[in-house]
This record gives C-alpha cells, sequence and structure tokens, in this order.
DNA sequence: CCTTGACCTTCCTGTGCATGGAAGGTTTAT
DNA sequence: ATAAACCTTCCATGCACAGGAAGGTCAAGG
C-alpha cells in the first residue's frame, strides 16, 4: 500500500518533471542556444535525451543554470563560473576558497575599472578642448596625431 | 665609374627610408603580426612591395600606427578608428564629427564603468559577508545559488 | 660554397562568449 | 495534407589579435 503510493508519486513526478529545452529556456531566460553551447563546453552536464533525441532536462539544470546566469551577471568567466559550480556541489569545500575566486575577479574587475576611468578622463579633457563646431581644428586628432602634448594614453610602449 | 656611384647612393637612400615590416614593429611598439592585421582590414593603406615581396613602409605609415596605437589606448574600437583616421586626413571635416564620436564612445564607456561598479559593489558585499575560512557556509555561492534574497517562489508555474 | 640564423611571406587555428543561419527531422494542430 | 512550432547538427560570424606551420630571402661566417 504504502510503497505503491510512494512509486505512485516517483512516477508522476518523473513524468511531469522533464523539460525540452525550449521550456528550460523560457524558465531561466537563457537562449536554447545558449543552452546548447553551455552543455557543449561543460558548464551543463550533457542532458539526457527521449526517443527522438530531444534534450530532456530536470529541475537541477534550471537550478545550474540559475546560478550560471547570477555568476556570468557578476562578471565571472566561463571558467570560474565552472570552478565555483565544482564548489558549489563540493560538500567538502572551505569558503576561503570561494572567497579567494570572489577577490581575485574583484581585482581584475578592478584593474578594468581603473582603466576605463583612465580612458574616460582624458577624453573628457580632449572633448572639453575641441570646439565642436564647423571648423576643422581639433585637440582630439591634434592629439592621436601626436602634435604636441604628451597624452598618457594609459598603456605604455613596452620595446 | 662616377655616375655608377651616384646610382648607388641613390639606390641607397632609397632603400634607406622605406623599412621593413620589423623596423616598424619595432618603432611603433606594435607587433608585426598586428601590423599585417591592420593592413588586411584597411587600418593601413596595402603596403608597397620590394622585390622579394617583403613589405615596404614609409614614415607616414609609421605616424598612421601611432595614431591607432593612441586612439585604441582611448578604447576606440577598430571601426571608430577607422572613422577617425578617415576624419584625420579629411581636410574639410568639422571638429563637431569628431567629438561626437568621442562623445559617443565616452558614454559606451561611462556604460561598462557602471556596470563594473555595480558588480564591484555586490561583489564587495558578498566577500564581506564570507567568512573565508575552512567550513563550507558561504554567502557567495548561496546567493548565486539563488537561496535567499528575491528569489521568485515559483507560484506561476504554467505547464 | 654552404650553412646558420634572422628576417620575411601566406595560410590556418585558437581565443571568449556567444549569436545567427542553413538544412533537415518531429510533433501537434487544423 | 499541410502548416507551425518545435527540435537536431554543423558552419559562420564578430572582436582584435596571437601562435604556429611551411616555406622563401638575405647577410655573415667557416
Amino acid at each position: 500500500m504504502h510503497g505503491r503510493f510512494i512509486l505512485h508519486t516517483v512516477i508522476k513526478l518523473w513524468g511531469t518533471r522533464g523539460m525540452n529545452i525550449g521550456k528550460l529556456a523560457k524558465n531561466s531566460g537563457v537562449s536554447a542556444k545558449t543552452i546548447r553551447y553551455y552543455e557543449s563546453i561543460g558548464l551543463l552536464p550533457p542532458a539526457s535525451r527521449s526517443a527522438n533525441g530531444y534534450r530532456v532536462f530536470e529541475d537541477s539544470d534550471l537550478q545550474t543554470l540559475r546560478f550560471i546566469q547570477r555568476a556570468r551577471g557578476l562578471g565571472f568567466s566561463v571558467k570560474d563560473v565552472l570552478h565555483l559550480l565544482s564548489l558549489w556541489r563540493d560538500p567538502g569545500r572551505s569558503s576561503s576558497e570561494v572567497k579567494a575566486l570572489a577577490r581575485r575577479h574583484m581585482e581584475h574587475i578592478d584593474t578594468r575599472i581603473d582603466d576605463l576611468q583612465t580612458m574616460r578622463r582624458v577624453l573628457d579633457d580632449l572633448a572639453h578642448r575641441c570646439h565642436g563646431d564647423s571648423h576643422p581644428e581639433c585637440p582630439i586628432l591634434d592629439t592621436l596625431a601626436g602634435a604636441n602634448a604628451n597624452v598618457d594614453t594609459g598603456s605604455e610602449e613596452k620595446s
């Protein structure tokens, strides 16, 4: 009696749970194309297939996909996401490892912000010095041409 | 005798003005590989060739390369640099066009800075809340997994 | 004269992160 | 029967180069 109920429930849940790639795409907000891509690079495990060859996904795939989405949204590379996923699935992980990964990523972000801000400052200065009228004279072009002032573009030569 | 000497000298001088790709690379700090690439996509005009098929560059190419370098250093895309180069070479340009291009680029940079700063703030917050010890508990992973905060409770399922 | 090594050439592949499309099979609805 | 809405694989594209293979060229030295 009891066993039969459980079996029934299991079968029912089992039958209800699988979804095709389109549904997973809708549920996750990640395109079917990208889901296949994630599978191909190992971010998602290879989905099982139904008789017609269609991929069948489970709820766990949806969870994984959402995890990936959030991590990518924070700028983590696919490689980092792979690492984060493995840490997530590892009950024996230490949070220090996760934190270290996050910090390395933050440093990377900081570098990029600094680079962009340097560019922004230079551009802002140049734009302010450019009249922006119908005449051809333009300090922006002059500077790019290396006319007079030495502009530090942030990327120094290495020779 | 004399004529031959002069001819020799002329040829030698002529030969001195042009440079091979290696020298241009050294003088500009741009790799030979990249110089060829720039030529292939039209950033640099097709270089003339000497009898052996080697590219021969002039000082004008060096100037152009430096222009490209500075523009790239300011984050302009290759496409934008193409535009900037054409404006640079156009005596009938109006500085307003240059300025507009620069401003569009600045807006783009601002957007990227904002995005990165948002990521940075979130990461910083998560990192602060993570103990970073030998235990597995980690708010970073919890957040990526969608543990607590604003996770839709999934009451709008539709199959 | 021949070799060595530093040049140079073209062509193909790989990077990161997908996106777009072609060509075709399957399922469902009308 | 046919359309539409799915699904499949494989190939191409974009950015801005870098790496390397396979081979031609040139100057110096034994």
